[in-house]
Formats: structure tokens, C-alpha cells, sequence
DNA sequence: CCTCGATAGGTAGGCCACCAACATATTGGG
DNA sequence: CCCAATATGTTGGTGGCCTACCTATCGAGG
């Protein structure tokens, strides 16, 4: 799969896999990895400047946690970034819902009895 | 909706609305539009770049016709358009169930009496 | 001890698909 | 005549993701 794909929808998939629980960025990687069957593989040169701006507009929050001498950067989903996910699952319906009725209308009539297709 | 969203899609689209009969440029766009219910609104400087690249890589075949003085330029899908297509469709459903069961992954079981998982 | 791979976080620059704006021409209604 | 709708295109800009790169710790193996 085309990893441009992602173009517009990354917060939404950032954002969800923070719901069940708080990450650091490495396993957010391997979160989404692993929750799309391996079909979508982030970047960090992605994913990073992301989680940044998604915690400069409040949707997440961070903190730094010591895991032995090694240092994590946790990020947690707030409650506007709870609400605003919210919006993102709402417009994900209605895109994949206009995308795809593009791409497979629905059939106009197939007509049992006609004289056919 | 962002229009931008449809990047990616974009050829899908074209084919998909030019399977069942040719159409011309400006009646693609209506098409787009009444498809998706309103939802997509592609713009000249969008799909006739697109269009022109399509019939390059023999996707679509082109024709100029004459509705009264009018010229159109009628955009019928190739055999090779076709079975991109089939594959624009396959590459879409992919792409929905990655994105889809990240972002709305099943639910792990709240399970009544289980030590489930 | 040293190296290497996995883990962990981050920046800089580039690409390219789509968009906004513009240009042109015909047709028909007010 | 002028304007809106129809119809086809081009040019330049933007923004978001990717490639490539950099730093650092930890554990295993030589």
C-alpha cells in the first residue's frame, strides 16, 4: 500500500490508538502496525512532528517517563482530543461513505425481467 | 469535506464514472458530484490534467465531438482502464479495512465472565 | 571492551498531487 | 449587450507525508 495514503487521515489514526491506552511514539509505530495487519508502517520523520502539533493544540498531552536510564516521551489522549476524535470517526464514515459510492454506485436497477443489461 | 481528501482516489473516481457510458470533462465533474451526493466537487484544474495523464497511460481513449458548435472532448474507459479499475477497487477496500480497523478496532471482548484475551 | 541490532526520539529538505486563479470560447436568456 | 451556464484548459502555490540523516541507550555476542 501507498504509505502516502495516510495523507489526511493521520491524526485520526494517532489519536486512536491512544484511546485504550497512553503511548510513546516508538510503540505508537508498532501500534498501528499491528492493529492494520501490518498493512500501514509510519515513519518517525511522520509520526513525530504530528504528535507535536496534535499536543500544541491540546488534543494530546505528554510526559516524559524513565524507562531504566532510557527515556520515553508518553503521550496521552485528552478530552478535546477524545471529542476530536470523535469528528475524525464521523468524517472517516462520510468520506469512505462519498469515495465509495463513487467508486461502486449503487447498481440502478438491475431489472429482473427486462430486456437485460 | 476537504477536497484535498480524495488524493490518491482521484483515478479511481475518473474510471469509475466513466464505466458505465463516455462522458465529457464538465460532465464528469457533475457526475463526481451527484454520485457523492454533493460530497465531492472536483475542479477543472483537478481532473483535466488527470484526464490528459489517464489517456497517456492508455487508460482512457478520448474523441472531440460537435454538440452543435460546441466541442466536447469524450472520455471513454479502455480495456486497460477496466482492469485498473477492478484494481483501483481492490486497493480501496484495502485501504478502508487498514485505516478502518485502526482507527475502530474491534472491541477486545468486555466479557461478561471470561479471564478472556 | 567493542560492535551491532533493537529501542527511542528527533530534524531538514524534497516531492507531488491537488487547489485556486486565471484564460478562452460558445450558447441562450433578460 | 451583458451575464450565467457550459466547456476546456494552464500556471503557480501549498501542504503533508517521505527520505535521509542524526543522536542516544540497552542487551547480546564476539
Amino acid at each position: 500500500m501507498r504509505q502516502d495514503a495516510v495523507r489526511g487521515h493521520l491524526d485520526g489514526l494517532l489519536l486512536a490508538v491512544l484511546e485504550p491506552a497512553p503511548l510513546h511514539g516508538y510503540a505508537i509505530i508498532t501500534a498501528v502496525q499491528q492493529r492494520s495487519g501490518g498493512a500501514l508502517e509510519l515513519r518517525t520523520g511522520t509520526i513525530y512532528p504530528a504528535l507535536n502539533r496534535l499536543e500544541r493544540l491540546g488534543l494530546l498531552r505528554s510526559t516524559w517517563e524513565a524507562e531504566g536510564g532510557r527515556k520515553r516521551r508518553c503521550y496521552a489522549l485528552t478530552e478535546a482530543g477524545a471529542r476530536f476524535l470523535a469528528d475524525e470517526r464521523t468524517a472517516w464514515q462520510d468520506f469512505t461513505a462519498a469515495i465509495g459510492s463513487v467508486l461502486n454506485p449503487v447498481a440502478p436497477h438491475p431489472h429482473p425481467h427486462g430486456q437485460g443489461a
